[in-house]
DNA sequence: GGTGAAATCTTCCTGGT
DNA sequence: ACCAGGAAGATTTCACC
């Protein structure tokens, strides 16, 4: 068997639709027995193509109801000082490092204006910074 | 109780990192019993606060090995157009809606570079297309 | 790689405080 | 809201193919 065959693609599909999914369930879908369903996922984690099985929170309904990208220029240099200070910040949910003019990118969330405000503010120490503010989540896909 | 008071912020902290944990595991880190754990969580996904539970793969293990954002500007009109296109591609991973001259941005990954051409000129013939490469992720952080 | 069966653990349900 | 106990079901391990 190929790590990635037709039958671990359905499993994969299944633990992205749902992470808590019984081995016995996805066995029935995919017409094996538990043991050997358990099995494939042993070796796709060890493999490391499954790399966490993670809960999906809404943001919303913690109280973050903007959602931005803050595009952040500054010198390489001060990279790991903006982590830092990122480290700290509930409302960073992802930093990345990209090509271009723009060097890094800030996935944020914030609870009103103004808490999106002051995180400019404080990021405006680093560097020049350029917002874009999300209105709505069109489409999420899956990876497999 | 309140549904977000400590034990539940730890619960929910503990789920974001490992969504397969069992109510046991979870009951003896927080100091409670199973069947309470159990009943807390209930209360947690009924209220939308858990939105689901997903594995998260690694994309590099399933071949893309490039990661961008795709800013598109194009007319509202084409919204739903870009989203049907979109529907289908495996390289999308999700496409906002966005406040600005930019009204559409899109996460994508690609197997190569020529795969990711191929996505901007698809693209292209919706509006105008600005690409921005990621190269690292410097950081990813939980929600509670 | 896969199965089937036994031992162990988890979950689900009921009833009690 | 939480706990305890028992029934039902899941996981894990192992011998076998």
């Amino acid at each position: 068997m190929t790590l990635l065959d037709e039958t671990n693609g359905r499993i994969l599909t299944l633990l992205q639709q749902n992470a808590r999914l019984t081995h016995a369930q996805i066995a029935r879908e995919v017409g094996l027995t538990a043991p050997s369903v358990a099995e494939r996922i042993r070796k796709l984690e060890d493999a490391g193509i499954i790399e966490r099985y993670t809960a999906t929170l809404n943001p919303q309904k913690l109280g973050y109801t903007l959602k931005a990208f803050i595009h952040l220029t500054c010198p390489a240099s001060r990279y790991r000082a903006v982590q830092e200070w990122a480290q700290n910040k509930k409302e960073v949910r992802e930093v990345y490092h990209v090509l271009g003019q723009v060097s890094l990118m800030l996935d944020v969330q914030a609870r009103s204006i103004e808490d999106l405000e002051k995180l400019v503010q404080e990021l405006s120490t680093f560097g020049t910074t350029e917002t874009t503010l999300v209105f709505s989540t069109l489409m999420h896909q899956n990876m497999w």
